[in-house]
DNA sequence: GTTAGCACTCTTAATTACTGAGTGCTAATA
DNA sequence: TATTAGCACTCAGTAATTAAGAGTGCTAAC
C-alpha cells in the first residue's frame, strides 16, 4: 500500500479523536476499536484503529479506564474538540422561537428577565443553567429613597440604572424628624446621583465632608445612613436552575460524583461569586462571539472537575455586566451547547438593554 | 407468674413500642427482638418481646421489610410517637446561644432574617431548613415610589408595613412628564397608603374612578400603573437550605428516593405554595406552641411521602404571615426538631416584631 | 502501512453456597 | 396463665466461583 504523508496521517488521526469523541458523548460508554470499524465512515480495520489509539492515548487525549475497556475522551481532548472541531449549530427554528416567545412573555423587572434565563437555559440544554447577575460596583445610582419605618428606623432604596433595586433598613440612635429626613434625602440624592456604587462608596466621606459645613448635624446622620447601605453592595447572587438535570444523569449515580454535586448546590451563596472569579479572567479567545468553555479539570474548584462550563458574558450598553451560561457533564452536545448559551446571551442582553433604556 | 392487668399490658408494650422507635431512629436499621431484650429497661426475654411485637404489627404499628428482619415503625408509630411519648427537649445552652447570635449579628432586613432563618434550621436540624416568606395579601402598604427610568418607564417601588420591598416596571404609551409623576405618586399615595395589598387590588379602581373627576388625564396612567403593579403580589416564594443533608443521609440514596427528592427541589417555584397549603390547613392541636408534625404519607404531596415536616408559624404583632420548620427522614428527633422549630418560630417573630417595630 | 488472528486481561453478570440475624412456634416452666 | 427456652425455618446479604464478552496488544502475513 502506499505511503501516507503525515499531514494525511495527522488528518486521519483527527478525524478518529473526533468520532470517539463524538460517540463518547452520545452514549457515555468507552468506546471500543471494533465499533468504530464498522461505522463506515472511515475505512480502516479495527487492528489499525487500535494503533492509531495508542498513539492518541500516548499523546495524552484518551485514556483506558481499565486494559480490556474502550478508550475514552480526556480533558485534553475535550479542549482540543471544542477548540478545533465543534461546529457551530444552527439552534432549531423551533428553539429560537420558543427563546422569544420567553422573552417576550415576560420582560418586566430585571430580577424575572434573569430567573427565565436560567430556567431556559436550562430547558433547553438538559442541564443546569446559570446567571450571575449584574453586581452594583459598576453600575450607578439613580435614585436614593428614604421611607420612614419608624421614629428610629429608615427603610434606605437604592434603585441603580440597570434598573435593580436594593434595600436595607437603617437604625438610628435617636428619633429622627421627617424634615430631617426628607432634606437628607435631597442632599444624599444630589451627591450620589449618577455616580458609580464603588465610587460612592470608596469616596462617600469626601462628599460629605465638604457638605459638613452647611448642615452640621444631619452630617452624622447622612453618613452612617450612606456607610450602612453602601456596604452590602458586594453582596453576590445566583440563579441556577435545572440541577436536577445533572443529579438525575446516568453518569452522576454513584455516590463520589453524587457528593460533590450536592456539595457544589449546597454552596449557592459562594456559587456566583465562584463562577464569576472563575469565568471572567483574562479575555477569551473569541471564537464564538464570547463563549467560553471550561472542561473539567480545567476548573479551579474541585468540584467541577466532572463538570464542564459553557458561558458567556452578557451586557448593558457596551458594558459586560454579568455571566450566564449551563453546566453540564464532560460529555456534552458542545456545539449545540456553545451555540444555545451565545444566542441566549445576546438575547438577554437585547432584553434588558431594551429593559433598562438606551445607554445608561 | 402473677397475672398482668390489662393496663399493666398496655404499657408494656407502649414502652416497648417506644423503645423500638428510638432505636430506628437512632440506627435506622430494623431492630430485633435479642437487642432489646438486652437493652436492661424493660425485664423481658427475646421471646416475650417477639410476642408483643407481634401484636404491634396486627394493630399497625409495627413492619417486617422481609421475614428474617427486625422490625420498623410505620407512619402510625411515628405519629403515636410523637403525639404522646416526645418529650420537649431543651435545646442544648449551646445551640440556644448560637441562634441568639445569629439573629443579632444580622437582622437588619426582613429577606435576611427568613434567609440566616433557614440556614440556622438547617445547620441545626442537620436536616433541610425551609422559610415561606409573608404574603403581600394581608400586609399594608406603607409608601409607594415612583422613579423615572426614562420617558417612557418608571420603576414603581411598594414598601409594606413588614418592611418588604417590591418594584416593578411599569411602560407607558406615551412619554409621561415628571409633574405628572409627582402628582400622581402624591395622589396614589394619599389612596392607597395603609390599606392592605388585597384590598388595593380589590377596590382600586373604585379609588380611582372616585378621583377621575379632578385629575382626567391623570386617572388613565395611574389606574394602569397601580393595576400593572398590583396584580404581581400573589407571587410566593421560598427559602429552603441544607437540601443536601437529606440526599446524603444513608437512607436516601437509592435512585428511588433520590429522585423524588430531586424532583422536590427542582421545583423550588411551586414548593413554598404547596408547602404553604399542606401545613395551613385547620389550626393545630396547639400541644407545643404551634409546631405541628407531618409524618410520611400524612402529606398529600407524593414526593413528600418518605419524609417528615416539622413546622411552626411565625407571626409579626399578632398576625401569622408565614411558616417555617424542616424537612428530614421519617426517622428523626422528633423531640429536639420541635423544640427546635418552636425556638426558632418564636426568636424569629421577635426579630422581625423589633423589625418591623411595634404593632403594624 | 495495513490487516487478520490470537492470546491475554479484566469487567460484568450470573450462579452458587454460606452465614447469620431474626422470626414463629411449641413445649417446658414458674 | 404469662413467660421463657429451644429449635426449626426463612431469607437478605456476602463472598466465592464461574462464565461470557469486550477489547486490547502483539505478531506475522499481506
Amino acid at each position: 500500500m502506499r505511503t501516507l504523508s503525515i499531514a494525511e496521517q495527522e488528518d486521519r488521526k483527527r478525524k478518529l479523536l473526533q468520532a470517539i469523541i463524538h460517540q463518547y458523548i452520545k452514549t457515555g460508554k468507552p468506546v471500543g476499536s471494533a465499533f468504530l470499524a464498522e461505522e463506515d465512515k472511515l475505512d480502516l480495520s479495527s487492528a489499525t484503529i487500535r494503533n492509531v489509539m495508542a498513539e492518541l492515548e500516548n499523546e495524552g487525549y484518551l485514556t483506558h479506564p481499565h486494559t480490556s475497556a474502550g478508550r475514552e475522551p480526556t480533558d485534553k481532548a475535550y479542549r482540543y474538540y471544542v477548540d478545533t472541531l465543534v461546529e457551530l449549530q444552527h439552534l432549531a427554528v423551533m428553539e429560537e422561537q420558543r427563546i422569544r416567545q420567553e422573552y417576550e412573555a415576560r420582560i418586566r423587572e430585571i430580577e424575572q428577565v434573569l430567573l427565565s434565563t436560567s430556567k431556559t437555559l436550562s430547558v433547553l440544554s438538559h442541564y443546569t443553567g446559570f446567571v450571575v447577575p449584574p453586581k452594583l460596583e459598576e453600575t450607578k445610582l439613580r435614585h436614593l429613597q428614604l421611607v420612614p419605618l419608624d421614629d428610629c428606623r429608615v427603610l434606605v432604596v437604592l434603585v441603580s440604572d440597570t434598573g435593580i433595586v436594593k434595600q436595607r433598613v437603617v437604625m438610628f440612635e435617636s428619633p429622627c424628624a421627617p424634615d430631617t429626613l426628607s432634606s437628607m434625602s435631597k442632599m444624599l440624592n444630589d451627591y450620589l446621583r449618577g455616580r458609580s456604587f464603588n465610587e460612592v462608596r470608596d469616596s462617600i466621606l469626601d462628599h460629605l465632608a465638604a457638605a459638613r459645613q452647611r448642615h452640621e448635624d444631619m452630617f452624622d446622620l447622612a453618613h452612617m445612613l450612606a456607610s450602612q447601605t453602601f456596604d452590602m453592595i458586594d453582596e453576590s447572587s445566583l440563579y441556577l436552575e435545572g440541577a436536577g438535570n445533572i443529579l438525575s444523569l446516568p453518569d452522576f449515580q454513584d455516590q463520589e460524583h453524587m457528593s460533590h454535586l450536592i456539595h457544589l448546590l449546597d454552596q449557592r451563596q459562594n456559587l456566583g461569586e465562584l463562577l464569576l472569579r472563575e469565568l471572567s479572567g483574562p479575555a477569551a479567545e473569541d471564537k464564538w462571539k464570547g463563549v467560553r468553555v471550561k472542561i473539567g479539570s480545567e476548573n479551579k474548584l474541585a468540584d467541577l472537575k466532572d463538570l464542564s462550563l459553557v458561558s458567556s458574558t452578557y451586557a448593558i450598553g457596551d458594558k459586560k455586566v454579568g455571566i450566564l451560561g449551563i453546566i453540564g457533564p464532560k460529555r456534552m452536545e458542545y456545539s449545540r451547547m456553545i451555540s444555545l448559551v451565545g444566542h441566549i446571551a445576546s438575547t438577554v442582553s437585547g432584553a434588558l438593554n431594551k429593559l433598562v433604556g438606551g445607554k445608561s
